[in-house]
DNA sequence: ATTTTAAAAGTCAAAATTAATCAAAAATTT
DNA sequence: AAATTTTTGATTAATTTTGACTTTTAAAAT
């Protein structure tokens, strides 16, 4: 129907995960860095506008992590973190999804590991309806069995 | 039965079908997406009816997955994962599951239904825990949440 | 060596906009 | 008549944008 996705924020995230595809091709850093004030300019936005993408679109829980300089020289740097080991992916999985959670930001989080694949859709399905059905649902029933059903995809046995 | 010809929302439940028509004909995208608001005036309604819709007849159960976001630039988007399955195929899921059935039983019906790939062993392990997980499991209410898991994924376009 | 200054980036909250929730009322079906 | 489904609207929550104010940094000036 629309283009949903035609926002400032959206735009700016995606030139960010550029900058990341263009840096892949050459060497193994994980890393890209830029300029705030840059940035915003490029985009014809203002500066805590780029803080407002990183906060909501390259945070820890996706996967990324910031560091950054102020003053002269300052610069803004964003790693992007892997999860290679089993045990990586279980502890990042446990860790996001803590002692409690909401059916509304599991099905986020269900969201967000089908575009890394992490999981199918028909799998997200299943879980979504595996959430829902739970009579006493409970934020910490609701953690308790997607953390079960998410680590038990993560087991490389089964793949 | 109801009356599924003179209601607002079976009109507006005709009328997300016909957009994801229009969208199968023109490429692969198995998702729509609306604004709530358009959507809401258009048949003169009050918002909240938009999600009524959605959760009566786009649930995960039947096959679909809603992602949405509020604000500006705010969007619902309405993925199909699965056609709802033929008559026949449900009829012959649900005469196999039965009203009720064991944890036992229904293991031995993943496998079944997993040698014959009609559900990946991902799925089977899901749908397993699922059934494990439910408090009260008499063996009608594991029937019930078995039905929906499969019904969901066994469908006319997986073989 | 210390202070000043200019150039970054960070924080925070208001405003605007949109969707979700929840429960009461109304309509329909059983 | 009871149960279920649908409709409605008031209230709440989330997302994005913007800008004023704060903090940090390093170079330049003293």
């Amino acid at each position: 129907m629309q283009n949903y996705e035609n926002n400032l924020s959206s735009g700016i995230e995606k030139y960010i995960l550029e900058l990341f595809d263009d840096r892949d091709e050459n060497d193994e850093e994980n890393f890209i860095s830029l300029r705030r004030k840059d940035l915003a300019e490029m985009f014809g936005c203002v500066p805590s506008q780029i803080n407002y993408v990183l906060r909501s679109r390259f945070s820890p829980e996706r996967g990324y992590l910031i560091e950054s300089r102020r003053g002269e020289y300052g610069y803004i740097k964003i790693l992007r973190i892997s999860f290679d080991g089993t045990e990586e992916k279980k502890e990042h999985i446990n860790d996001i999804v803590g002692d409690e959670i909401s059916v509304r930001n599991a099905c986020r989080l269900l969201e967000f590991l089908r575009e890394r694949d992490f999981i199918t859709d028909r799998e997200r399905l299943l879980i979504e309806i595996a959430l829902k059905n739970q009579y006493s649902s409970s934020n910490e029933d609701i953690a308790a069995l997607l953390k079960k059903m998410l680590n038990v995809l993560i087991n490389p046995e089964d793949k």
